[in-house]
Parts: structure tokens; C-alpha cells; sequence
DNA sequence: CAATCGTGGCA
DNA sequence: TTGCCAAGATT
């Protein structure tokens, strides 16, 4: 058994605590994955779940999505935030009629071409809907990890190679194993070894991590990044979308000048927005969701 | 590589 | 009230 001195504890502890998300469900299919994994990018899972059940009881295969203009899923995408992950979405259910014949692929480097699909996405979906061997390293798990085995309170802001290392390092040599695991670890990340007030308490692996050994030192070094929002050209990106989202059909211009006073940042504003796909110029010089 | 890209809840 | 954070990807 190839397994990491973690794994039997952690195994162990998902067994009994993991939550009941729908798309963990055993009827869950690849594109029900791939439609989460998108949403909960940079997400929480409580706003995701609503939007969830929704976009799948409206699209429930890739061909459905793609049969409609990019413009539904972004008004369908809601307020989830990154408005971009819808038109994403709806390429990638595209790029799976047209170049996979209306299914998920399966490979790590098919579904990393598809758009919005990076390292992290990949795996997870090639982990998780198809039970593959892949490294999952997101935010939750370069934390426990970081806590777990390095012995420091928060993972460096950008990833390193030598995290990846560690993550392959402590893959189950059986991929039905190594899958489990990579959820696993995720889930106690999410739940219990947790960026603010870690419940080390209920830790299934506290007798094993350098940090808490280490009388739980905190973070060193500079400040983590002030993700200042208020009056930044993704605010004012909001608004506007807001505003066509809100909208049955395509509005006059005025009603777009009428969320943001400054005429400069509100023009850089609207032509990224149109330059991202996410906004359509209309020739009368009105504005709408992408046809 | 570091900046950019939404939104809402909570300590 | 406000800073921090949430299953990242792209350029």
C-alpha cells in the first residue's frame, strides 16, 4: 500500500463527516462535475448550490448549452461573480459537442485545452467523475498542507512547483484511492483546518501536523493582498452587466451612463466588457447580452 | 510573474 | 465598519 501517513486517518474522518453535495452524488455524470468545478472557482458552495440545480435542470448536457447564445448563460449565471466563467461554460460545451461528440472528455489534457479549464480544474474533474490520478491542489489543500506537513500557517501566495511535488508525493498509488483522497483532503480544508480559527479540535490528523506541534506559530512575512473592491473597474463592470442582466432586451446607452458618474473609468468599464464577449454592441448603439 | 477578474458573508 | 476570504484561470 502506497499510501502517505495521512490517508487512513483522513479517509477515515471524510467517511464520516463529508457533507451531502449534489454533485458528490454517485448519479452525479462528468458534465454535472465540470459545471460545479467551474462555479466554485473562487466561490463558496452555498451560493453555488442554488446555482447549481438550476443551470443543470435548465442544461442538463452539454449540447443543451450549446444549442442556446452565450448571452442565456450569462444572464442565467446570475450574480455568482466572474461573469466570464459563464461564457466559459458555454465555450466549453461547444468545444465538447464539436470536438468530443456531446461528452466530457475524460483525459487530464483534453479537458485542459477546454476554455476556463485550468490545472486544478482538470484534475478535479478527471479525479472526481472519472476516478483518475491526479494531484488536486486548490486553496484548501495547499493550506492543510502547508499547516500538515510544512509547518506554517498559510501557503505562499503563489504556487510553487515544490507544493506540486508534495501533492504527487502523497498520492494513493490506486486511483480509486488517490481520488478519494484528493476530496478528502479538500473537505477537511474546507471544514476543520479552515484560513481563519482551524477547529484543530476536531483535526483526525492533529498528532501528525508540524504547524500544531509547532504551538500553531502565525504567518510571517508581509500582510496577505488587500482585495480592495470599491470604486475598481470590476465594480463598475458589475453594474453594467447588472443593468443588461436585469434587462429582457438590449438597453439604451443612457441607462448604462446612469450607474457610474466618472465618464472615463465607466468607458474603459463597457468596452472590456465588449471586448471579453460579455457585452454586445448593438448598431442602433444600444447594448445587449451576447447573441 | 503579478495583476486582473465579482460578489456576498462574516469576524 | 471593514478587511479577509471563498473548489482559479488567464494574460
Amino acid at each position: 500500500m502506497n499510501e502517505n501517513p495521512y490517508s487512513t486517518a483522513v479517509l477515515a474522518w471524510y467517511e464520516a463527516n463529508a457533507r451531502d453535495l449534489p454533485w458528490r452524488r454517485p448519479d452525479a455524470g462528468p458534465w454535472s462535475v465540470l459545471v460545479s468545478e467551474i462555479m466554485l472557482q473562487q466561490t463558496p458552495v452555498v451560493r453555488v448550490l442554488p446555482a447549481w440545480e438550476a443551470w443543470l435542470r435548465r442544461w442538463p448536457t452539454p449540447a443543451d448549452l450549446a444549442a442556446e447564445p452565450s448571452g442565456e448563460a450569462v444572464r442565467m449565471w446570475n450574480r455568482l461573480g466572474y461573469p466570464r466563467r459563464a461564457l466559459n461554460l458555454h465555450a466549453c460545451a461547444r468545444a465538447i459537442v464539436s470536438r468530443h461528440g456531446g461528452r466530457v472528455p475524460d483525459s487530464h489534457a483534453d479537458l485542459l485545452a477546454l476554455p476556463g479549464v485550468g490545472p486544478y480544474t482538470a484534475a478535479a474533474v478527471a479525479s472526481f467523475a472519472f476516478g483518475q490520478r491526479h494531484a488536486i491542489l486548490d486553496t484548501n489543500v495547499r493550506r492543510v498542507l502547508a499547516r500538515a506537513v510544512t509547518g506554517i500557517e498559510y501557503p505562499p501566495k503563489a504556487q510553487t512547483k515544490a507544493e506540486v511535488r508534495l501533492a504527487e508525493s502523497l498520492l494513493p498509488a490506486a486511483p480509486p484511492v488517490a481520488a478519494r483522497w484528493g476530496v478528502a483532503v479538500m473537505e477537511l480544508g474546507a471544514l476543520v483546518c479552515t484560513a481563519r480559527s482551524p477547529r484543530c479540535v476536531d483535526c483526525p490528523i492533529i498528532d501528525r501536523c508540524a504547524w500544531h506541534q509547532a504551538g500553531r506559530p502565525a504567518h510571517d512575512g508581509p500582510p496577505r493582498r488587500g482585495q480592495t473592491y470599491a470604486g475598481t473597474d470590476r465594480q463598475v463592470r458589475g453594474r453594467l452587466l447588472a443593468v443588461l442582466r436585469d434587462s429582457p432586451g438590449p438597453v439604451p446607452k443612457s441607462a448604462l451612463d446612469a450607474v457610474w458618474d466618472e465618464p472615463v473609468q465607466r468607458e474603459r468599464a463597457l468596452d472590456a466588457l465588449v471586448a471579453d464577449g460579455l457585452v454586445d454592441p448593438l448598431e442602433d448603439g444600444r447594448y445587449a447580452l451576447p447573441g
